[in-house]
DNA sequence: CATGCATCATACTGGCCGGTAGCCATCCTA
DNA sequence: TAGGATGGCTACCGGCCAGTATGATGCATG
């Protein structure tokens, strides 16, 4: 069987770029093969994109290489050619999507707002981060997939998120704008209903990223005990928060 | 080499009755192995309670089953003679995480409260549950390492506990006891917070389930803005609840 | 056209692990 | 004390899959 070259896979599903995702596209650079793109950096986040979504699919443990490889319209090798490993993979899609969270810290430095405020958009960026296609890698990079070294980074880089919005809650009861209480709990309450969103959030986007996190924001900054000034019906039922 | 019967693993770790969980003390039937206590019921719970302490450390994935069988002191077929395949025991798992949880969803049956309370309530057993031995395994069990019909099963049990919550969320705000809101979003972000006590209580189990479940619980009625009322530290850093 | 580099495929290996076949030991009952 | 029932073990199989050995192809440069 000669001529079977560069098309392992028929056609199985060109990836056809998520219906309603971040505005980022992902074609496969491969794609008609003919072009040859030789910009490295292109394909190798196309590889990570890929694994993204095929984790995000079907789990760390149930995507095989070759599954990646065949989504992408390559070989296994070609993926090796790019990234080192398996575990390497997972732990790139875990910076892909903690990165946009570091990034909201670090804007949200600068005190020109008071400290509810900031967390707030924090909370934002955090909840569109774990809705985005590297949520799910993001949050259930779980420590025991991962070698030991692995391990400590992504430990390190969540305990810096964590660190983070104690340190606003913190920050927030003493300038006032946030309700006395313990910031370890708090801050573990507010991020598992962040994380969580990557459990859920798979099927019927209805809603993007944007819009659960500030539908949850407001949640957690009224609570469920209705307010003394305003117990009417403002916002009855979400969907045109933000 | 003969005289090598029944000792496989001469005595890597007698499981040593985690150290301080729920009362449910979990010492393994077979031990000393001369008794042989022929409840076959008790020694099928504790297989169970062994699959549970090690998805729970390890993960499902990387537990073997000759993992779960050496914990127990016993060989493999030993395990498969209590339950038929890996995958109904990440179920049993599932189904001891999730009862108790619909215990107190009928208990709360009863309106002899306003749903608020009833809420609280419910939340309360949620978080014990989830910060029990089999609280990974109920919050962990994934749609994808399951047959298709186990995945329905479990589905229909979490989606019953959602809507559950919903419900009480839709009861309360007709009594007036809770704030408007979205049922939906709020039951994600309340189940979302309370689930992802999972992932973190593991060491340092220096609060109970309870002690965690009520100091989430008063976050979320209470909210992070500060209440018109009392302002002042009442509750500063949790630790006395319960 | 020759050489070298970058890119990628075919085809394989080796280990892990879920699951099973077949046998043995002990206990219960008659 | 025979014989079934129960409970358990050793030893194995087969599939999946991460990772690799080897080499082919195309491009750039001289």
């Amino acid at each position: 069987m000669p001529a079977s070259r560069r098309k392992i896979a028929p056609a199985r599903a060109p990836l056809a770029a998520s219906p309603a995702s971040a505005p980022a596209t992902r074609s496969s650079p491969w794609r008609a093969s003919r072009e040859r793109v030789r910009d490295r950096q292109i394909k190798r986040e196309a590889v990570i994109r890929a694994a993204a979504h095929a984790f995000n699919r079907k789990g760390y443990h149930n995507t095989s290489l070759d599954d990646i490889a065949a989504a992408l319209e390559v070989s296994k090798p070609t993926v090796y050619y790019y990234v080192s490993n398996k575990e390497q993979l997972l732990f790139e899609c875990f910076v892909a999507g903690i990165e946009p969270i570091r990034r909201a810290f670090r804007q949200a430095r600068q005190p020109k707002a008071n400290a509810r405020a900031r967390l707030t958009a924090v909370l934002g960026h955090y909840g569109q981060a774990v809705a985005s296609e590297f949520g799910w890698c993001m949050v259930r990079a779980e420590d025991q997939d991962l070698s030991p070294a692995m391990s400590a980074h992504i430990k390190s880089l969540k305990s810096e998120i964590d660190q983070g919005i104690r340190r606003l809650l913190r920050e927030g009861m003493q300038d006032g704008s946030i309700h006395p209480c313990d910031p370890k709990m708090t801050a573990f309450a507010l991020a598992g209903a962040l994380n969580w969103i990557a459990h859920w959030y798979r099927e019927n986007r209805s809603m993007t990223g944007a819009e659960i996190a500030a539908a949850f924001v407001t949640m957690f900054e009224n609570g469920l005990t209705p307010r003394a000034g305003a117990e009417t019906s403002r916002r009855p039922a979400g969907r045109l928060a933000r």
